[in-house]
RNA sequence: GCCGGGUUAGCUCAGUUGGCAGAGCACUUCUCUUGUAAAGAAGAUGUCGUCGGUUCGAUUCCGACACCCGGCUCCA
């Protein structure tokens, strides 16, 4: 018997008997690696534990410690999930069950158009814990595209795949695979898989779907299974902890808990009516966006909320975005439509006189109300809602002027939202899709390279999505992190050079030549509703002193100290705080616990001491509580909190 | 728009195999007067999402619609 040599990623060599497999090599390295392997990486390809090894080859035994060992944990439990649906419904098929973040799903297609609801995933579950308890080895096999056929005759979305697989160029010569495991359950798999069941202990089926077939809306609705799974126990109780802490910032709940905003059904899906509370904050924020603007050069406009159809025939929306937008309105001469964007009137008030290269760069700022028709199934609390304000600017600028006027943007763009809390950002430069785009080749490849260098300039890395453009011009998306690590796309940078043209838009330049401005559309927070939505998220409703709709509570321990508590009320009231006073008439442990439920930022507790020394008690959220504390030092405190936005 | 689930008091929810509904919290009043996360008592509160149908009778069964939730699709 002869040997072979096999390199390991950490570039030492073991010899092995010939024969050996990945799973031989993973013993003769420990028996800890060979009991946590998964797959093995051969040459950079990714295996069969059962895979035979050659000479020379560079091996890596995958575990569930890297994502490639979770990612295929992940796809053979999406297997056993297939297996228990068709043993438990017979007659049922199955179309693609791929591994995603956090788990996996599986399609199916139940007989007679059932359907499956939440309460048949116990049943599944159950199933499943049977086929993992049972260990059963997963088995490949290989087929021609005709034996393929055969095996999975009765299953017509397995044949699709393996006649599309056969019809492409690149995988025609490729033989079928496919992965056996227990007595009857064959599917069609790339793999690789790990060796048996009983490796796909710690998984969660957690809720089913609707999903088309191919994700093609005019393909049939297959029911799909979402589940999670991880590599221990540890793992799946803390990623399910995590969606219970998540599902607590939930700004819907919140909004509720803290009685910012509501949806009533009478008003309509996607439209909310803001309470005094989410009033308030929604004013500090907008507040806020004006006062940077103002100092940023940009100049305040106000449009309408309605617009003659001319308008949007002009803008071109009526071609191309006329399905996301309202019916229109009859009225006596013509038809009106409530407006989807902004950009149009802005056009409009640029139209309005002669420009001239000294007017340039020309910002025109609006938090402009638009309204467009989402469909009905796509609506999610203030995160996709029909009738939103935006906090809106058009810059029109020289082509010349482009480049400075990005670089100031992106720079304005991260100080202002750093002031609501966020500390990470990310950046992604879409391009042109020649397919779906107007506009010279020159300008797109002068305006790409603008927005370019202005991410350069700011050292600012990005992600480049190639093709992913607005038909009229490339754009910059910034993504925000949250406090929980989220990612939420917020702000856009998209530069135009269709609407100039449409709107017939010119300046004259300095040699007294008729030039046409390229525009710029951003928008920073976006939708100001979807903003604050992530905000309470961001916050967990615990917004800082600076934007919280109550700063300060006030609380006497006792009826005799209600004077001086007014007192302290009325200097703190004068001073300009949001303040909430809380008579004596339950017990102040209860008026606490209410207070803190509201997350007010600061409790202010005043009893016989306090009014004798002039002082407070402060209980801060989340800090001890201080006794004591003169008046006056608080209000200071109070007043540096607010003014820094800490 | 599509698939599945849902809608009962201000909130969170229980309930009725068809006979006009209930808890906790919140609310009102009274008592207690409190030093840091739930004092006690009493009281009031509902077109059981809307409209139609079946029925002697519908909150309950059926249908349509509205709205919400989880996804799919879409997102200028």
């Amino acid at each position: 018997m002869t040997d072979i040599t096999v390199l390991l990623p950490d570039g030492s060599e073991r010899k092995l008997h010939e024969g050996a497999t990945v799973s031989d090599l993973a013993l003769d390295v420990g028996e800890g690696l060979a009991k946590a392997a998964l797959i093995g990486e051969v040459n950079g390809e990714e295996v069969d534990l059962s895979v035979v090894l050659s000479d020379g080859a560079t091996v890596n035994i995958v575990t569930s410690d890297s994502d490639k060992g979770l990612e295929t944990l992940r796809h053979s439990t999406a297997h056993v999930l297939a297996q228990a649906v068709l043993e438990i419904y017979p007659g049922a098929t199955f179309a693609i069950g791929p591994p995603i973040e956090h788990g996996f799903y599986y399609d199916f297609a139940i007989p007679d158009g059932a359907t499956l609801s939440d309460e048949t995933l116990e049943d599944i579950e159950e199933k499943m814990k049977e086929i993992i308890a049972a260990d059963q080895a997963f088995i490949r096999g290989e087929a021609s595209v005709q034996e393929a056929l055969e095996i999975f005759v009765d299953h017509p979305y397995k044949c699709e795949i393996i006649q599309a697989a056969d019809s492409s160029e690149i995988d025609a010569a490729e033989v079928i695979s496919f992965y056996r495991n227990g007595t009857g359950f064959v599917d069609l798999c790339r793999g690789p898989h790990v060796p048996s069941t009983g490796k796909l202990q710690h998984f969660k089926l957690m809720n089913v779907a609707g999903a088309y077939w191919r994700g093609d809306e005019k393909n049939p609705m297959l029911q799909r299974i979402y589940g999670t799974a991880w590599a221990n126990k540890k793992q799946l109780k803390d990623h399910l902890f995590r969606l219970e802490e998540a599902a607590k910032r939930d700004h819907r709940k919140l909004a509720n808990e803290l009685d910012l905003l509501s949806f009533p059904s009478e008003l309509g899906g996607g439209l909310a009516v803001w309470h005094p509370k989410g009033s308030q904050v929604r004013k500090l924020m907008e507040d806020y966006s004006r006062e940077r603007h103002e100092s940023g050069g940009y100049k305040f406009v106000y449009t309408p909320h309605l617009a003659n159809a001319e308008l949007f025939h002009t803008s071109g929306h009526l071609d191309f975005y006329s399905e996301g937008m309202y019916p229109p309105m009859e009225m006596d001469n013509g038809e009106y439509y409530l407006k989807p964007m902004n950009c149009p009137m802005h056009c409009l008030i640029y139209r309005a006189g002669t420009k001239s290269y000294r007017d340039l760069p020309l910002r025109l700022f609006e938090l402009g109300t638009v309204y467009r028709y989402e469909r009905a199934g796509t609506l999610h609390g203030l995160m996709r809602i029909r009738g939103f304000t935006q906090d809106d600017a058009h810059i029109f600028t020289s082509e010349e002027g482009l480049a400075e006027e990005i670089a100031g943007l992106l720079e304005f763009v991260v100080s202002v939202l750093k002031a609501f809390g966020f500390e990470e950002f990310s950046f992604n430069l879409s391009t042109r899709d020649p397919e779906k785009s107007v506009g010279d080749d020159q300008i797109w490849e002068h305006a790409t390279s603008a927005l370019e260098e202005a991410l350069n300039a700011h050292g600012l890395p990005f992600q480049m999505k190639l093709g992913d453009a607005a038909f009229y011009g490339p754009k910059i998306d910034i993504d925000v992190s949250d406090a929980i690590g989220r990612s939420w796309q917020l702000s856009t940078i998209q530069l135009d050079f269709n609407l100039p043209e449409r709107f017939d838009l010119r300046y004259i330049d300095s040699s007294g030549e008729r030039k046409r401005p390229v525009m710029i559309h951003r928008a920073l927070m976006g939708s100001i509703e979807r903003f604050f939505g992530v905000l309470v998220e961001h916050y967990a409703g615990a917004f800082p002193a600076w934007l919280t709709p109550i700063q300060v509570a006030v609380l006497p321990v006792a009826n005799g100290h209600e004077e001086y508590a007014k007192d302290v009320l009325g200097k703190l009231e004068g001073e300009g705080f949001r303040c909430e006073f809380y008579r004596a008439d339950n017990p102040l442990g209860k008026r606490i616990r209410d207070v803190k439920t509201q997350k007010i930022p600061y409790v202010l507790v005043v009893g016989g001491d306090d009014v004798s020394n002039g002082s407070v008690g402060v209980n801060a959220r989340g800090s001890e509580v201080e006794r004591g504390v003169p008046l006056t030092a608080f209000i200071e405190r109070l007043r540096t909190e607010v003014d820094t936005r800490q």
